[in-house]
DNA sequence: TACAACGTTTACGTTAACGTAAACTTGATC
DNA sequence: GATCAAGTTTACGTTAACGTAAACGTTGTA
């Protein structure tokens, strides 16, 4: 197998996740392997995209969501209207995000004073 | 209708959702108002159950699992090893909430790198 | 050459989290 | 008393994100 490529195994052991899913993503669009054959070749960027697609999926991000994330990246965005339409899109998701961050945080404090609750509840029972 | 209670679509309004999704929350056992007549009457403890059911669902939890944080609050745990088996819970809950924070924040640096790039393009087109 | 590991396509099944529609009750208001 | 808004139950429909199974191709190896 060439260097830099990866096998759908591979990158199903990798990211801990089954090869229908990788495929599943094919189906939807997501990646787009090259074939050797009739077997699919994943490139490193494919790799990223499958990476950064886990990654949205794991702050609670649907596969189109993501995606639009990662494409925001690539320079299809010519003009002005595009770029102004892309930084309003990116304001939006910054909102969202810090948003997250901020139950993210809230829930952490939670866990703080359950935890605490439970060590004083041990202490007695000492 | 009594201080400190709400009506359905009260809430429904003040969190954004619909009434049926109030009312699919306690098909699942998620809420139990009590009842005034046929029409359902919300607690204020009802009114916190379901933001923070909401809050979980911003950050991609499904809806039991914002249940089992809730439910890490309510003093039934009594015995040691109850306890000790819930601060194992806590720390899993708290592992999974700062991966998730570190997703975020990369996603953030993601954003700010595409902003600067529209910027640029910006004033090149200007 | 046989078989085991890895891959492929096709297709139907499943779960969560609601949406949507129909048909009904109840209390307030005109 | 008719109508209207808000509520109710019941029940079937929908979408996303895969799971699972069947039936088949390809390739290294014992």
């Amino acid at each position: 197998m060439a260097t830099g490529t990866y096998s759908i195994s591979e990158l199903a052991e990798e990211f801990g996740v089954t090869t229908r899913t990788i495929r599943f993503y094919e189906e939807k669009g997501l990646v787009h392997p090259r074939r050797e054959g009739q077997k699919r070749l994943y490139s490193a960027a494919d790799r990223v995209r499958i990476k950064l697609i886990l990654r949205g999926k794991r702050i609670g991000m649907s596969l189109q969501e993501s995606v639009e994330v990662i494409d925001m990246y690539d320079p299809e965005h010519n003009n002005r209207d595009q770029l102004h339409a892309l930084i309003c899109t990116v304001a939006d998701k910054r909102a969202r995000l810090l948003r997250q961050k901020q139950d993210i945080e809230e829930m952490l404090a939670g866990l703080d004073e359950v935890q605490a609750l439970c060590e004083r509840g041990l202490e007695g029972k000492q």
